[in-house]
DNA sequence: ATTACTAAGCAGCGAGTAA
DNA sequence: TTTACTCGCTGCTTAGTAA
């Protein structure tokens, strides 16, 4: 939806058009947006084509009311801006499934892993890892994470190698509980790893090239 | 500030550019906004020429942190989402101050309104109204008002003539205390009639043509 | 790889006006 | 009064490209 739709949609909720019809027209509008009266009409009109609002005319003025379509276009938006100002506890990422070299199972075997997972995060790992490929911009939020703290998980040695340590956060995906995995010793790479107690793949009935969403849970 | 840029500071923000420097490049941007390279370049310019975010540079892509006025867009564009979808319990209204007729005063002085105020809006009020004129795209606001209920003032007769019934709000002006008085047998009209213990223009230091702040409260 | 300039094209704006 | 059309013009967008 274009910006500047979504402004004047935002103004006609805000006079009330999401429980009622309000009396405008399309001069008054024009005032508020600070705009001429031809846009105001003419953003109306492409509202109304886009089936986010609801007029009905009268011999003077016009009755508009806010769609169930513009109210969860309103939603969306709202819930940006939740997401910036108050979820700070939450950092979602939306992203594909991909398949990994099957070292998530090599890992998540090692009981050196496997009895940190189980006490700091209370998982028992399903063995492998479930993986997330993320935009190049959300690197970003996934450096931010660092900053937030999270539960350490320690690195150790058996006989044959060392295992480095890696940071990890509660998460959910496509609303599973699970947790992810970031290694300390290796730049973010854009493919998130997440272990759970349950084979994601069929739990959520998923296969690669999906679209799920991560959400991290920042103590 | 234009909707486009709202947007693109949005979306900065949204990937933590509030807290911390973020590594993005233009063409990253650009994809995320679903636009071209060039626009997402000429945002970001606009963006730092008006002071709402800065940048540094590097070898690759750039930092861009939000600058605390650019927080404060994006603050005020939230509370706008706030006020649709939470504060419905307030309404408010921005208007200028005019003078009445002198009538408030007659209205206020006389016993079967002033009783009424002092029980059930616990107001002895200020000898006259306070009058606060809305643009006329806020009467729907007020018309609003009508459907959430408020408190209701009896009409009574004197042996001189009858005075009407009105409908009543708690409310403040500037944050001063005091109601609005709604009149049940006339038409909605662009001015606000607010009553309050106080002699508001002293109160606030405030004279015609200044603007206020009312803030109605729905119970 | 970047950012951002120039130039051309096109979308959005608003004056004028009809209905 | 309204809304919304046409149309000329402005300004935003983007291809091409420099640095």
């Amino acid at each position: 939806m274009k910006p500047y739709l979504m402004q004047m949609l935002k103004e006609l909720a805000m006079l009330g058009a999401m429980n009622n019809k309000i009396e405008v027209s399309s001069v008054e509008l024009a005032t508020q947006l600070e705009t001429s009266q031809q846009t105001a009409s003419r953003y109306l009109l492409e509202l109304d084509k886009e089936g986010f609002i609801q007029r009905e005319f009268g011999v003077k003025k016009q009755r508009i009311s806010i769609t169930d379509q513009g109210v969860d276009a309103l939603e969306e938006e709202y819930s940006h801006y939740k997401q910036i100002f108050e979820l700070k506890s939450k950092v979602r990422f939306k992203g594909i499934v991909v398949s990994g070299l099957g070292e998530g199972k090599y890992y998540t075997e090692q009981p050196g892993y496997r009895q940190q997972f189980k006490q700091l995060l209370s998982i028992d790992p399903y063995p492998g890892t479930f993986n997330v490929e993320i935009k190049p911009i959300e690197k970003n939020k996934l450096r931010l994470l660092k900053h937030y703290g999270g539960i350490d998980i320690k690195e150790f040695s058996t006989k044959n190698r060392s295992f480095g340590s890696a940071l990890c956060f509660n998460a959910t995906v496509n609303g599973v509980k699970g947790a992810i995995v970031l290694p300390r010793r290796s730049h973010y790479s854009n493919v998130i790893e997440v272990i759970s107690h349950h084979y994601l793949r069929d739990t959520l009935q998923i296969k690669d090239g999906d679209v799920v969403d991560v959400i991290v849970f920042v103590q």
